[in-house]
DNA sequence: ATAACCTACAGAGGGCGTCC
DNA sequence: GGACGCCCTCTGTAGGTTAT
């Protein structure tokens, strides 16, 4: 394992300069451990050849910090400036080609919208899925290009349940970043056909969160929310964005909410934070308990005394401490970890999403501001056999508070059940 | 420029009820 | 009483943004 260094930072820095003279461009990704991230495809002789005027070589990795893309070492043979000889860097290459795991056709997010150029502009049925084609064909050689181009002209059609024969030739993985992905236009094109609306436009990507496109029928437009598989949860805050966006005349000032506390403490709290204050808040048992356990009064409890605390004992010290909290709370799984305070925050917010469901003001709360946030939720799910849509309309549909859980370091959430 | 943080997207896998 | 499928809990990645 290599660690982070003053001359590894150099070498990153040498190699940043060269990418972006090049026009690579780099990936943010500082998880797991110290490396440089950037997209090259070929082969490791390509590799070589791509570094060789830098006096880099690039070897193999036995350490991987990724489970998605392949980890390499690079190396100076040759000191430059600063940097000693044989200054060693993990290099992460997201290439698509190259995924260990996953679809190794489409990147994250290659084939949304905003990928494929098609916001802020309306469209009916032909001409979405005529544009659409056009950008596919661009982008994607043939055998691809023609497969998502049946999908699009399968996608209208008035069912909700579309054979596709012949079967698609696109593998498992390829399929959910097909459903995640281009589920958005498909399900578009779906609505419209299915739903008599006339034109949609889908939204520039950063401006809205929680709806994926607009449906028009009139003159007006619908939100619409998409999700493909068994869909993730959705931030209570583009809960609160969706409502300041479209003022409704009967809604209820969020101000005078149940929830709007909670949200508030969502909203000005760091994921891990949060899950000790809504505790403290709701002043839970659970929070009693742990106070018993670390010997401290409720209301002097924070991150900060928690991370001192969890990290200053041994894992087996925590299990010991724990393990009825657990019992009782929430169990957690994964104790092969660096942050300790994960054992202490991760059942605190696991836990937490309970209580407020079971609270019936902040869940009817919940509700009633969720179901005027928008329109309909489509549910799209595609193998290679079938494509299956499914709607729901807001206003008739049950919500639930949801937590997408301490690894992914998101913030309390919510979902419709 | 870098590290840390944040968010969108969910999936994996085990428990458990149900069917044969 | 084993197979099967659903559902829930816990766990996860990629990529963008913010603070220093």
């Amino acid at each position: 394992m290599i660690e982070k260094s003053k001359e590894n930072q150099l070498l990153k820095a040498y190699i940043t300069k060269h990418n972006d003279m090049q026009g690579v461009i780099k990936t943010n990704s500082g998880r797991h451990c110290y490396h440089i991230r950037f997209k090259l495809s070929g082969s490791l002789t390509d590799y070589q050849k791509y570094f060789k005027p830098l006096n880099i070589m690039v070897k193999e990795s036995d350490h991987s910090c990724s489970s998605k893309s392949p980890t390499y070492i690079l190396e100076n043979t040759v000191q430059i400036d600063s940097i000693p000889k044989n200054t060693q860097l993990y290099w992460v290459n997201n290439e698509v080609e190259n995924s260990k795991t996953g679809s190794t056709l489409f990147a994250t997010k290659d084939l949304s919208p905003d990928k494929l150029n098609v916001t802020a502009k309306t469209y009916t049925i032909d001409e979405l899925i005529a544009d659409v084609t056009k950008k596919v064909q661009l982008k994607y050689d043939k055998c691809v290009a023609t497969e998502l181009i049946r999908l699009l002209n399968l996608a209208s059609q008035k069912k909700d349940i579309i054979k596709i024969d012949p079967i698609l030739t696109f593998t498992t993985e390829d399929l959910k970043v097909i459903s995640k992905d281009f589920g958005e236009i498909l399900a578009a094109i779906w609505i419209m056909k299915n739903s008599n609306f006339s034109k949609v436009i889908f939204p520039k990507n950063s401006n809205e969160k929680l709806i994926d496109f607009y449906a028009e029928k009139v003159s007006i437009n619908y939100p619409i929310s998409v999700k493909s598989g068994k869909g993730g949860k959705v931030l209570l805050q583009n809960l609160i964005d969706a409502l300041n966006r479209r003022t409704r005349k009967h809604s209820k000032k969020i101000s005078e909410e149940p929830i709007y506390q909670i949200i508030q403490i969502v909203n000005k709290n760091s994921a891990k934070e949060q899950m000790v204050i809504i505790h403290q808040y709701l002043q839970t048992k659970m929070i009693e308990d742990l106070a018993t356990i670390l010997k401290k009064p409720i209301e002097l409890i924070d991150l900060e005394y928690i991370k001192n605390w969890s990290n200053s004992k041994t894992i087996e010290e925590l299990k010991e401490l724990l393990s009825d909290w657990w019992k009782e709370y929430s169990q957690p799984t994964k104790f092969n970890i660096q942050d300790q305070e994960r054992l202490v925050i991760s059942p605190l917010g696991e836990a937490i999403k309970y209580t407020l469901n079971n609270d019936p003001k902040l869940k009817e709360s919940l509700n009633c501001i969720a179901k005027q946030v928008a329109l309909l939720q489509v549910n799209v799910d595609i193998n290679t056999k079938t494509m299956r849509f499914q709607k729901s309309f807001f206003k008739n549909a049950k919500f639930e508070f949801g937590w997408p859980g301490y690894s992914s370091g998101n913030k309390l959430g919510f979902r419709m059940v």
